[in-house]
DNA sequence: GTAAAATAGGGGGAAAACACCCTAAGGAAT
DNA sequence: ATTCCTTAGGGTGTTTTCCCCCTATTTTAC
């Protein structure tokens, strides 16, 4: 039988004792080797064979887990990361799942959710916990605030979107500077923002341009 | 007991059947009306009560699935909304979450599927299938650029990329509006841009910061 | 039928952004 | 040891942006 192998990176050795002793439970995952720091796991890694899991503290001294999470999706993009962390902060999660985890679990996940995420990551799939999956559906959750604008307003926002000057759009749209002045100045009251980079952000979640 | 009320929008008859039948097996939820279309949702929810959550489906014709959600959340937040689609595309997904649904569930979805997700949103939390979990980390998900800029760099194009003038920049990354203008003009020149507005396209298209 | 919006246009001055120029320390490569 | 590159900092002057003020039509709503 192909055994998964899994390496797990973690600053408490008796944290990483418990966890080698329960993955030791379960026949097809082999701990291939562990390491209390992220650049120990960088020596190894060039050592070793690669496993094809790594399980990853968040918290750890000099480079903590996301860092080391992104060290490792720059240099063995193939191979799949579990999170596992004390901290349930949003910005936290969020920004290392942005550096391309599979799984993420708090330390304090029961044996049967553990056994989960590594089957489903074994799988090539994802295993986030239920509040995982909620913060990321807000963070993707952008809420409309449909303020009706002229079509004047429309292609005004559209060209603030470009790299054109006022003076430019202007003459694009066959007015006075005055007139896209007041456009402008229109647009920050309508649409609550101070300045152009408001605009193009407004004109880029509306889809009012293309990227 | 207090029973979940659910409201169940789709334009095939026998599927709400279907869907009701299944319902009248879970003593704690209750159907407290259909609608055929978005348009008859749209009457009913003002002359019956509120429900609680509501089944949605996603393709329906003249106001789409997607279209309906926003005019709930926009009209009544409070709802909680799932959608029950045959569509599995990942845009069409995503689109929908962005719009705020609690749930999304494929019709194929089995019972015991399709009562956790019940279960799941009536407790005011979210229920997605793995497969769209796997989406949302996806597109959360940002590849490191190629374009090699250094970290201050970084982190002025993300403060760019926001209503902060430049001088607001320069004391939020703690050096002189002088160094500040001196990453602007270089990065205008690295990556080939004229103005401002050039570094926010820059950021978003590269993923530097999120919408 | 009148009032109030929306649409289109404009002026002047202050602030910010931009262009182009420069120095210098620290590290890596030759 | 010297060059080269990166990172950090700076000065000056011009252009653009932004803010606050204003007028005159044309729709829309009551």
């Amino acid at each position: 039988m192909q055994q998964t192998t899994i390496a797990l990176v973690d600053d408490h050795r008796l944290f990483r004792q418990g966890i080698v002793s329960l993955i030791k439970t379960f026949p097809e995952y082999d701990v291939l080797f562990e390491a209390g720091s992220g650049e120990e796991f960088c020596e190894r890694i060039h050592q070793k064979n690669k496993p094809d899991i790594v399980l990853l503290d968040l918290n750890m001294p000099v480079m903590n887990g996301a860092q080391l999470a992104s060290w490792i999706k720059e240099h063995y993009p193939e191979i799949h990361i579990i999170v596992l962390s004390m901290v349930d902060d949003a910005e936290t999660i969020l920004m290392t799942i942005k550096t391309g985890v599979r799984g993420y679990l708090l330390k304090d996940a029961d044996p049967l959710e553990f056994k989960a995420a590594l089957d489903a990551v074994a799988d090539h799939n994802v295993y986030f916990p239920s509040f995982v999956t909620r913060l990321m559906a807000e963070r993707l959750y952008t809420p409309s605030t449909d303020v009706k604008l002229n079509q004047r307003e429309k292609d005004f926002l559209k060209y603030a979107g470009t790299e054109l000057t006022y003076k430019e759009i202007a003459e694009k749209m066959f007015v006075s500077l005055r007139t896209i002045d007041g456009y402008r100045d229109g647009l920050f009251v309508k649409l609550n923002v101070k300045n152009r980079v408001g605009l193009v952000l407004y004109a880029i979640k509306n889809k009012l341009i293309e990227l």
